[in-house]
RNA sequence: GGACCCGUAGCUCAGCUGGAUAGAGCGCUGCCCUCCGAAGGCAGAGGCCAGAGGUUCGAAUCCUCUCGGGUCCGCCA
């Protein structure tokens, strides 16, 4: 139950009416017409710009157009009063009855609230980590982790059915380091005493993956050569690191649907297949680039490369699939990769990246364009960086000494659900701030906290009432049949309409594919939400629990409960556990 | 040299896909605790939306250019 939906319908139906006796000429196009909260609550409850966008096409006043429409719709269900202001909006005032039956409704959706039909049951594929099973994660996966996490469950919330997806890099040179570096920790867990060179991963994380491959493969492979040990040792340690990962994301509350193993791609013919489709398409073809303007790399020569001609589908350049020796690029199983995405048949594609990949949208995009001949939209998210900061200081991450700080250690911090909800404070194209003694201070400067505490609020609140009248009386089976008809006061309809906005904000989230914008609608709620609280310090019968008036205590309950719900399915789409209680 | 992202209050950031007088938190100033949770509440000051052009009824939002900051740029993945 989308509201403005609901009376956006009306307008539309107003300006039939009108082109029907002929005020308005045939087939204007309403695409435009937005019905919408105004930002100044002195405009009334719901404004529309239809007068505006309809009077250029209809060659008309755009005052005119609003005063024929402002007829109609006065006589619209629940509408208290129409006005013209302004260039030409239109500003609805409805009756307060329409807003009880919004908090009535919600508290009857319950959790369901807001689910919108936006997605209509199309397929999305949501990709997103992919990190290199190299290592654990560490903060700039997690943000990418978060991000993806959170759209995932938006889409879902908005009626997509989603699959989360993880492409498992485990095909490239980098899975030959790792190998090589887990074979030094193995060589050290026989007691060697090991340095590890430059190039090889350093990270004691690999210890422990010496002493399992000792325990598994004893000392047969202390004297064999390279070629004997790699493909085993590689493969144990791979599965050693996708464990790990598979681990730190389930500390955080993320569960992948599919991991999606590149080394899939090698030796089946599937990049073959997909470069295949593509020179079908007459998209591949043996070449020599251009040399990147300006500043030239040092060892710049001409070189002869199968290359992909994505600039036929956007690409600045065209892109080199095969390296001058033969071997496909890492772009090439990418495309496989996305081949098979295609083949899967889903409406909508979409990739979290790190920002450090923009430069990779492009060929991404043309690539898709190309194999699914325009048919499966790819759209790619890049999530910018994350600088940690404690008691003020910057933290500084190097990934060569192997120092990085990881995602545990985001963890083991400030929690799971801190870390989510900070992360999601800030969209994903503008860099991160992530202050540790902030993020677990417990104060209204705190988003998590203020969000938190409306949610323990309305629990505490609750717990109160069922004091006073027995937990029965505050079930919401019992809250469901309050009468609303109580809540009169122009503060208590000012909640509810801020609950009223629920839907939207979840419609425009999801088709912006912006989950920041949830933890932005719910700081919004709770403040709404706190400050409504604290009226009840003046005015006694803003009070939740009244002890003698039973009837209103359940209206203001359940208008309250209300409230939770619609926090607590906000937090759920974050990923965030929602408390009943603060400690 | 080029591509992508960013530039909004002193600071950290939102800004509903082009709407009315520009929003929040912190910081600053002034009031306020007999109250279901004061780990706060209310109010105020604070802006050339980086700059310049353009598009139109209307621009922080779209286009072009300039200036600043970040990420990246053929045999690394």
């Amino acid at each position: 139950m989308n509201i403005f939906e609901e009376y956006r319908a009306a307008v539309l139906d107003a300006i039939e009416a009108l082109t029907a006796e002929g005020a308005l000429p045939q087939g204007l196009a309403t695409s435009a017409v937005s019905v919408e909260p105004p930002k100044d609550p002195a405009h009334g409850d719901l404004a529309t710009n239809a007068a505006m966008v309809l009077a250029k096409p209809a060659k008309a006043k755009p005052r005119d157009i609003a005063e024929r429409l402002a007829e109609k719709l006065s006589a619209a269900a629940r509408v208290e009063g129409v006005e013209v202001a302004g260039p030409g909006f239109l500003n609805l005032r409805l009756a307060s009855e329409a807003w009880r039956e919004i908090a009535a409704a919600a508290l009857a959706a319950g959790p369901d609230f807001g689910r919108a039909t936006l997605g209509a049951g199309k397929r999305v594929n949501v990709e997103y980590v992919s990190a290199n099973p190299t290592g654990p994660l560490h903060v700039g996966h997690t943000r990418g982790a978060v991000f993806g996490d959170a759209l995932a469950g938006l889409l879902a919330f908005a009626g997509w059915e989603v699959t989360r997806e993880y492409y498992v890099n485990d095909g490239g040179a980098q899975v030959d380091v790792l190998a090589r570096s887990a074979y030094l920790r193995y060589r050290e867990a026989h007691g060697e005493t090991v340095e590890i060179p430059d190039g090889l991963y350093p990270g004691d994380y690999l210890e422990p993956v010496g002493a399992a491959l000792k325990e598994a493969f004893g000392d047969r492979f202390m004297d064999a050569a390279e070629e004997a040990w790699l493909p085993e040792i590689r493969e144990f340690a791979t599965a050693r690191m996708m464990d790990l990962i598979r681990e730190d994301l389930a500390a955080l509350g993320v569960t992948m649907d599919v991991y999606y193993s590149e080394k899939s791609l090698y030796g089946t013919g599937r990049i073959e297949a997909a470069i295949e489709d593509l020179r079908g398409k007459d998209l591949i073809y043996e070449g020599v680039l251009e040399p990147p303007k300006g500043k030239l790399p040092e060892d710049w020569e001409p070189r002869e490369q199968t290359l992909f001609r994505s600039s036929a589908h956007g690409d600045d350049t065209d892109r080199p699939v095969q390296k001058s020796n033969g071997d496909w690029t890492y772009f090439a199983p990418d495309i496989a990769y996305h081949y098979d995405k295609v083949s899967r048949g889903y409406d909508l594609l979409i990739d979290v990246f790190g920002a450090d990949h923009g430069g990779y949208v492009k060929r991404m995009k043309a690539a898709v364009s190309a194999l699914s001949a325009g048919r499966t939209p790819l759209e790619i998210r890049l999530c910018q960086l994350v600088k940690l900061f404690k008691n003020g200081e910057e933290y500084k991450m190097s990934k060569r000494a192997g120092t990085f700080v990881t995602l545990r250690d985001l963890l083991d911090e400030v929690g799971p659900d801190v870390t989510r909800f900070v992360m999601l404070t800030r969209k994903n194209d503008a860099p991160l701030e992530f202050d540790f003694t902030k993020a677990l201070e417990q104060s209204k400067d705190n988003p998590v906290f203020y969000v938190q505490y409306a949610h323990a609020r309305i629990a505490s609140a609750l717990r109160e009432g069922a004091k006073a009248f027995g937990g029965e009386a505050v079930s919401d089976e019992a809250l469901r049949r309050a009468d609303l008809g109580l809540l009169a006061h122009p503060s208590q309809l000012a909640l509810i309409k801020k609950l009223a906005e629920w839907p939207r904000q979840v419609a425009q989230a999801a088709s912006a594919a912006e989950p920041h914008r949830i933890a932005f609608a719910l700081y919004d709620l709770a403040s709404s939400f706190h400050a409504h609280y604290h009226e009840g310090r003046d005015d006694p019968g803003l009070r939740f629990v009244a002890e003698g008036d039973p009837a209103g205590s359940a209206a203001r309950l359940a208008m309250i409960r209300a409230v939770g719900v619609v926090l607590a399915s906000g937090l759920n789409i974050l990923g965030v556990t929602p408390m009943e209680e603060m400690r």
